[in-house]
DNA sequence: CAAGATATCTTTACGTCGTCCAGATATCGA
DNA sequence: TCGATATCTGGACGACGTAAAGATATCTTG
C-alpha cells in the first residue's frame, strides 16, 4: 500500500521507479488520454528527471509494453470472473459482454494494449498460447458446451472468430452510429448482447 | 495526369498543393508506414516548406482526416467490386473477403482511417449513413438474399454484426497466432473464409 | 491596364518530444 | 572500508507541431 508520490522526502533510490513510472503512465492515459501519453510527462507525473525512465526501459516503447501487459492481466481477470460467474446457456456471450466491457471502460489503455501487440503482429502469450490463456479457457468451455473437440482445426477457428468478433465490437461500439440501436435495446449491454447473437459466438448456435 | 513534383519548375502557386500533399502523405503511408508520416515529413516530399500545409489544413489532423476519405472511397470501390462480381450462395462472405483483403494490403492506410473516425467517435456517413453506402448495400444485399426487411432492428443488428465481424478480422488477421491456421487450410483467403463461417455473416446462415 | 486586396508560400521562432551523454550520488560486494 | 555498480540529474541534439511576420504571386476592381 504505498502511498502517493509528490516528489517530496525521496529518501534514497526512489525505492522501485519502475513500478512507479508504469503507474504515473496509467494515471495519465486514463485521466488525459493517449495522446498525452509522453516520456516526459510520465516522468515527470512519477517526480523524476526526463531521462531516469531509461534505466528502467530500453526506450518509451518498452515502457509501453509494460503498461500494456498490465492491462491484459486485468482483461484476463475480467473474463475469468464473468466464466466463473456465467451460466451455460449465455456462457460465451456473457465472456463476450465481459470482453467488450472492458474494452469500453478502459479505451486508452486498451489503444494502447493492441498497439502495442499489432507493432509486434504477436499476441501476449499469456492471453493466447499459455495453457490458462483466456484462449483456451474460451475454447475449453467451447467444448464443455458441446463443440466437437475431434475437429481441433475447426474448434480453433470458432475460438478465433470469438475472438475477432470480440476485438471488432469493442472498437466499433463506440461509434454514434450505433447510439439509435442501444437506445431501441434498452442500453449498451443488451445492444452487446445481441449484436453477439448474430455472430455466431458458440459453435452451439451454428448451423449445418 | 500531371507528372512527378521534383520542388523542380515551381511556375507560380505550385497549382494544387492540397492534392499534392495528400499524395504525398499516402507515398509515405505506404512507403514507411504510419510512424513516419509527420506533417514536416509531407511536406519535404512535396517540396514546400513546413508551414505551407497551414494554408489548405487547419492542422495534422485534418490532412489526415483527408487521407483517411480518400482511403474510405477506395474501400467503398473494392467494396463495390467484390458485390458485383460475386454470386448469391457466398456473396456476403465474398464482401466480407474484400473488406479484410483491403485493409490488409493497405495497413498503414487502414490505420489511419479507423483512428481517425475514432477520435470523432463517427464512422464517415458515405460509409454508413448515405443511401448508397456500402452499409447500406451490404444491408439491402441481405435482404435480397432472404432476410426480414420487416424487422427493421434486427436487420441493422445483422449488418452492424458483419461490420464490427470484418473490422475484428482485419485487425487481427495479421497477428503470428493464425499462422499456422492459414497453413493448414492452404492460404489467407481460405482461412478468412473459414473463420467467416464461424461468424454467422449472413442472416440466411444464422440459426433458429 | 494599374493597384490594392487576397491567397499562397517562406523564414524564423517557440515549446515539446524522444533520446543520448557526462557527471553526480547512493547502494552493494569485496 | 572502498572500489564497482546501479540509479538519477543536467544539459544537449535533432525532429516535431504550430504560430507570426514577411515575401511573392494571383485575383479583383476601377
Amino acid at each position: 500500500m504505498r502511498e502517493s508520490q509528490t516528489a517530496e522526502m525521496r529518501p534514497y533510490h526512489h525505492g522501485d521507479l519502475r513500478r512507479a513510472l508504469v503507474d504515473a503512465a496509467r494515471r495519465i492515459l486514463e485521466a488525459e488520454g493517449p495522446t498525452a501519453l509522453s516520456l516526459r510527462a510520465v516522468a515527470r507525473e512519477a517526480g523524476v528527471s526526463p531521462a531516469a525512465p531509461y534505466h528502467h526501459f530500453k526506450d518509451k516503447a518498452e515502457l509501453l509494453d509494460a503498461v500494456a501487459q498490465e492491462g491484459w492481466e486485468m482483461l484476463d481477470a475480467a473474463m475469468g470472473k464473468a466464466m466463473a460467474e456465467a451460466e451455460a446457456p449465455d456462457k460465451l456471450t456473457a465472456i463476450g459482454i465481459s470482453y467488450v466491457c472492458f474494452a469500453r471502460e478502459h479505451p486508452a489503455l486498451y489503444r494502447v494494449m493492441y498497439d502495442a501487440a499489432r507493432d509486434k503482429a504477436d499476441l501476449p502469450e499469456e492471453m493466447h498460447d499459455n495453457e490458462d490463456s483466456p484462449y483456451c479457457k474460451v475454447r475449453d468451455t467451447m467444448v464443455a458446451l458441446g463443440a466437437d473437440p475431434g475437429d481441433a482445426i475447426d474448434l480453433e477457428l470458432a475460438t478465433s472468430a470469438a475472438w475477432c468478433a470480440a476485438h471488432g465490437l469493442a472498437e466499433m461500439a463506440g461509434f454514434k452510429q450505433f447510439d439509435h440501436l442501444k437506445e431501441a435495446l434498452g442500453g449498451e449491454t443488451p445492444f452487446l448482447r445481441a449484436i453477439f447473437r448474430h455472430m455466431g459466438l458458440s459453435p452451439l448456435d451454428r448451423r449445418r
